[in-house]
DNA sequence: TCTGGGGTCCTAGGACCC
DNA sequence: TCTGGGGTCCTAGGACCC
């Protein structure tokens, strides 16, 4: 329906237009994972915790079972909150101290702090099955990713292969998750939460359209609360109704982003499955209970959130070549800060010391967050297998501006013995893994 | 929803260069 | 001396996602 006649000469580009898509999504993966290793914890609420620890009310929702989710517990709520919708299983106990004799079972849930290590090791249980089942496989996060499987099915039988991925996973990891196929990412992304938990839904070429049209703006991707709201103030309430939009008032309210919001609600999104590139910014951020002012506690959190990120990026092997800080005033005021240096480093003490400095400014205002980060990264792609997308830097070595220097490329590549490739790189400068000086002087 | 932590992308304005 | 236009880089903030 959707295809007009071709304008003559147009259709060049794309008779490979036809793909399929999978996206992926696991369902409430925190809590999924909780009850793999607590096998009691299957069908009771579960609610895990960012920043909570057992018995604290402090933190928030990162993940709530669906058992939870119906008594009004929600992703991103405050534990205190959640704890009153529903209390603790421990409360039963006479001995705990929000005992509360009036509760009973049923009215109770479970309470984990999130444990990062536990679920990734599970996540990467999926990924080995998601790349067994695809050509090419897009991580989104720890619980999503979409998947190119256009060489690996055809539609009339998209769906027993979907389910044979969900099988999969389920007998293999133990974990439930929820699958969408469609012809285009943006499509297959919502269809994934079409029929959530344990769900499959199959949207075939030609059908995107219809199918999206009676969906409201805000299920949208990229559509938050503001843009949603701003959408309704132009009258429009679902994407049939952005579908049917002039797309210049779009345009000029959103920006790019107004051009892709008509597009994908039309269905148009010609993005192509690619495997996610490198990192662009590691940060750590901590919140207090209460805003802190005396200067020192928050230098000392500084340095604390300081070398934890520079460890993160020497263990990534990613060179950075901006710091950056973060503060966030009562009521929600956010602020940041960021410098950049001439040449990427690796230099916790010189993080450190960039932190606090540009840190100054808030030293004595009231502040609940703060934050450090490195950005404008660099992988020195010593021992990484090949980073597609990524030039090698040659290393100054001479060389400022030509290329002329450069041995061919066929040298760089690892001539296939073992995994202990002889970068030049390494070769050159063996002791430090740093860019050498030449790399400063210029930019 | 009085707000946790880790990210991405976009935009606007200013500095600076040619 | 005043003026034009284009390009790039940097910073800060905002919206959004999981």
């Amino acid at each position: 329906m959707s295809e007009g006649p071709r304008l003559p000469g147009v259709e060049a580009d794309d008779d490979d237009e036809d793909r399929i898509v999978c996206h992926v999504d696991a369902d409430c993966f925190y809590a999924s994972c909780e009850r793999l290793r607590e096998p009691a914890l299957r069908g009771e609420p579960v609610v895990v915790g960012m920043g909570y620890e057992p018995g604290e009310t402090v933190g928030a929702v990162a993940t709530a079972s669906y058992e939870a989710r119906e008594f009004g517990v929600e992703s991103a709520q405050a534990i205190s909150t959640a704890l009153e919708h529903l209390p603790r299983r421990a409360a039963l106990d006479p001995d705990a101290d929000d005992h509360d004799p009036e509760l009973t079972r049923e009215e109770t849930g479970f309470y984990r702090p999130v444990d990062m290590d536990y679920y990734e090791s599970v996540a990467s249980e999926v990924r080995d099955i998601l790349h067994d089942c695809a050509d090419v496989v897009r991580e989104v996060s720890i619980d999503e990713a979409y998947l190119d499987v256009t060489e690996r099915t055809a539609w009339e039988v998209a769906d027993g292969f979907a389910r044979h991925i969900t099988d999969r996973i389920r007998r293999e990891v133990g974990v439930t998750v929820s699958v969408g196929v469609a012809p285009t990412m943006s499509a297959a992304k919502i269809a994934s939460d079409f029929d959530k938990p344990d769900g499959l839904t199959v949207v075939r070429p030609g059908e995107v359209r219809e199918f999206l049209a009676p969906l409201e703006v805000d299920l949208l991707h990229g559509v938050g609360p503001v843009t949603a709201r701003e959408l309704r103030e132009m009258g429009l309430e679902t994407a049939a109704d952005v579908a049917a939009a002039d797309p210049e008032p779009l345009v000029e309210a959103f920006g790019e982003r107004g051009r892709e919001l008509y597009d994908r609600a039309r269905g148009d999104d010609d993005r192509r499955v690619e495997p996610k590139g490198e990192p662009k910014s590691f940060s750590r951020e901590s919140a207090s209970a209460d805003p802190v002012s005396e200067p020192e506690p928050k230098y000392e959190q500084i340095e604390t959130l300081a070398s934890a990120v520079a460890d993160r990026a020497r263990r990534e092997g990613a060179l950075y070549r901006t710091v950056g800080v973060k503060a966030v005033l009562p009521p929600y005021d956010v602020n940041t800060r960021a410098r950049s240096l001439s040449g990427p480093v690796d230099d916790p003490d010189l993080v450190e010391r960039i932190a606090r400095d540009l840190f100054t400014e808030f030293e004595t205002d009231p502040v609940r967050k703060v934050g450090v980060r490195v950005a404008n990264l660099e992988f020195a792609a010593a021992d990484q297998a090949s980073l597609d997308g990524w030039e090698r830097r040659a290393d100054g070595g001479g060389a400022t501006d030509d290329d002329s220097s450069d041995s061919d490329p066929e040298s760089t590549s690892d001539s296939g013995d073992g995994d202990e490739p002889a970068s030049p790189n390494a070769a050159r400068d063996p002791e430090d893994g740093q860019s050498s000086l030449t790399d400063f002087v210029d930019r």
